[in-house]
DNA sequence: GCCGTTTTCGGCCCGACTGTTTTCAGTCG
């Protein structure tokens, strides 16, 4: 996300924590929280957006939209700081902790002048915590062992870290006792656990699980949390006549139950996990699946991927949700490495992978040779490369297209020149250097490329890795806008250690007209599976098949690419 | 603090689990 929407966002979440420490109303502390989020998840800086603009989004009213536009023009909000210097700096990092919130951290402070972890942690060491009203021996266990965790937490999970977690787990379910739930099921770039509804008794699961886990954080007749790997896995058991609002409740996300609760509320019903009960005569209605409900709802079906109350609830209920895009909509991959580059597969190899996938063509994009990469093509191997799959294309079903993936210069010219880039049959532009040039450099490399004729996607266009490498400053909505100027594809390269664009960027990529195209960017046979998360991606940025080029026929793809 | 084809004031999702409690507050999903 932009660097200012995320400063913005980060200065309204201390709000809300500080706010909530205080004692402050906990509805005003929901509203900052609200409206973080929704600055989060804006693709516009807010400094470009006046006051009136501001309000306009969900959960920001006069006040919060006031506190941003002081804050784009002095640096700060003065409210803020004027709370902030009432309160002990690193105070609010006590909230970090699992199992303490702000009024325990209130008492903390208030009542034994704790503001620092580490404070916390010699005095729970020295058992001074229990003296306190609430306290005792065991939360100063808890204490501690939160504070153990916290040196280690790794972050947020790639989907393929996920994949494994659940890989581990699956063998102690029986194939159709259980569904992942929560942000991998909804389709996220990365994701915070794993979350597990099933149908298995408690008692057949619970010892099984309890052999992998390091750690159980909580365990009742109705769920399970435990630590494994390093990882949290929460699991809620269900019947099956009410697995319908379980899986609804465990997929979220938060705000979207939120919402779908305030709903049912307003027809004079309450939804939980349990069911929907009807207030007045407290008749239970039971679901054993997700579509039941939506159906019960008045509402279509909201596909996982779309749940974020993003305006999906609202098209639901007029039954006006788009078409997305399925995998079955896919007929090809756009972005793959041959041995020619830094990959593993050779051009019929390639050609054969694409076959058993029942793909219609691949896209051969191995990396042009400049300076610092390893192993890149240059004019001669590119010729000699066209041959190859002239040849190897004469003999199967799936055709590869002799593309390649040129680098966009610290100068913000191309690596190869455009005699050769003609010859290419598929041109993807990205950058691979100067990620710390400034947003108007970036943004100036990548806009000389995206206006190139020959260049026909712009490859992961903001460069992040994620749990290693921040996206480069770049302004993304100048580089949609000419994208959608010049018919140039932005990609969705679908490496789970990329998915870029994400999301957000989608949503805003082809609602301005610019088309995507996804890439899996393989090196290796193996990876030309991770297109899924592509997929996954490309829904969660309510993409129908018409707004992905490589849904479209190789006959229309190569018209396309002219 | 935000919001509105039931409201411009008065609501704001609902429940599991833990610890410390003699009946529930706090935190989290
Ligand atoms: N109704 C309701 N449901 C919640 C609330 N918090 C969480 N949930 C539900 C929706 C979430 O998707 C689901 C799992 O919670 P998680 O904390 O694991 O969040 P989620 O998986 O969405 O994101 P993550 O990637 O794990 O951070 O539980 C809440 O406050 N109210
Ligand atoms: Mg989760
Ligand atoms: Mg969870
Ligand atoms: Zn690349």
């Amino acid at each position: 996300m932009h660097g200012i929407n995320r400063e913005v966002a980060a200065q309204l979440r201390l709000m809300g924590d500080l706010l909530e420490i205080l004692g402050e109303e906990s509805f005003k502390i929901r509203a900052y929280y609200r409206a973080a989020d929704s600055v989060d998840r804006l693709e516009k800086p807010v400094p470009e957006m006046d006051e009136a603009e501001l309000r306009t989004l969900p959960g920001i009213g006069v006040n919060i939209a006031g506190k941003i536009v002081e804050y784009t023009r002095t640096g700060v909000i003065h409210e803020l700081e004027e709370i902030a210097s009432s309160v002990p700096a690193t105070l609010v990092e006590l909230l970090d902790l699992e199992g303490v919130g702000p009024k325990t951290v209130h008492t903390l402070w208030k009542r034994m002048h704790i503001d620092s972890v580490e404070a916390l942690e010699s005095a729970a060491k020295n058992r001074r915590l229990r003296s306190l009203r609430g306290f005792g021996a065991k939360k100063e266990e808890a204490i501690l062992r939160a504070i153990g965790r916290r040196r280690r937490d790794t972050g947020r999970m790639t989907r393929l870290e996920a994949e494994a977690v659940i890989a581990r787990l699956a063998p102690f379910f029986s194939e159709t006792s259980f569904t992942i739930a929560g942000s991998y099921r909804r389709g996220a770039s990365t994701i915070g656990d794993i979350d597990i509804v099933t149908t298995e008794p408690v008692e057949r699961v619970t010892p099984k699980i309890r052999s992998v886990a390091d750690e159980v954080l909580d365990e009742g007749d109705r769920r399970i949390s435990l630590r494994t790997g390093g990882r949290r896995v929460d699991i809620r058991f269900t019947g099956q006549g009410n697995a319908g609002t379980m899986l609804l409740y465990l997929t979220g996300s938060q705000q979207f139950n939120i919402r779908m609760r305030e709903i049912a509320l307003e027809r004079g019903l309450k939804l939980n996990e349990y069911g929907v009960t009807e207030r007045e005569n407290g008749t239970i209605h039971s679901f054993p699946d997700e579509a039941s409900v939506f159906s019960f709802l008045g509402m279509a079906f909201i596909p996982p991927e779309l749940r974020e109350d993003h305006g999906e609830i609202k098209l639901a209920l007029s039954h006006a949700l788009p078409t997305l895009l399925t995998a079955a909509d896919v007929k090809g991959d756009l972005h793959v490495h041959s041995s020619w580059s830094d990959g593993s597969m050779s051009i019929e190899q390639i050609a054969r992978l694409g076959e058993e996938i029942g793909y219609e063509y691949i896209a051969c994009t191995d990396h042009s040779a400049s300076l610092g990469v390893a192993h890149g093509v240059d004019r001669e191997d590119l010729r000699r490369q066209q041959q190859e799959i002239e040849r190897i294309n004469r003999k199967t079903e799936c055709a590869v297209l002799a593309g390649v993936e040129v680098d966009i210069l610290g100068d913000g010219n191309l690596a190869l020149p455009d005699a050769v880039l003609g010859d290419c049959e598929l041109v993807i532009a990205s950058v691979h250097s100067g990620f710390n040039q400034s947003e108007d450099v970036i943004t100036r490399r990548l806009l000389s490329a995206i206006h190139n004729d020959h260049v026909d996607i712009i490859g992961h266009p903001t460069g992040r890795l994620l749990g290693k490498r921040m996206p480069y400053a770049v302004d993304v909505e100048r580089i949609i806008d000419a994208a959608a100027d010049t018919g140039t594809a932005l990609e969705i390269n679908a490496s789970p250690y990329r998915l870029d664009l994400d999301d957000i960027y989608v949503r805003r990529a082809h609602k301005h007209g610019a088309i995507l195209a996804i890439g899996t960017d393989a090196h290796h046979r193996e990876d030309a599976a991770v297109m899924r998360h592509g997929i996954a991606i490309a829904r969660r940025g309510w993409c129908a098949k018409s707004d992905v080029l490589n849904t479209r026929p190789l006959k229309d793809l190569r018209e396309w690419t002219g």
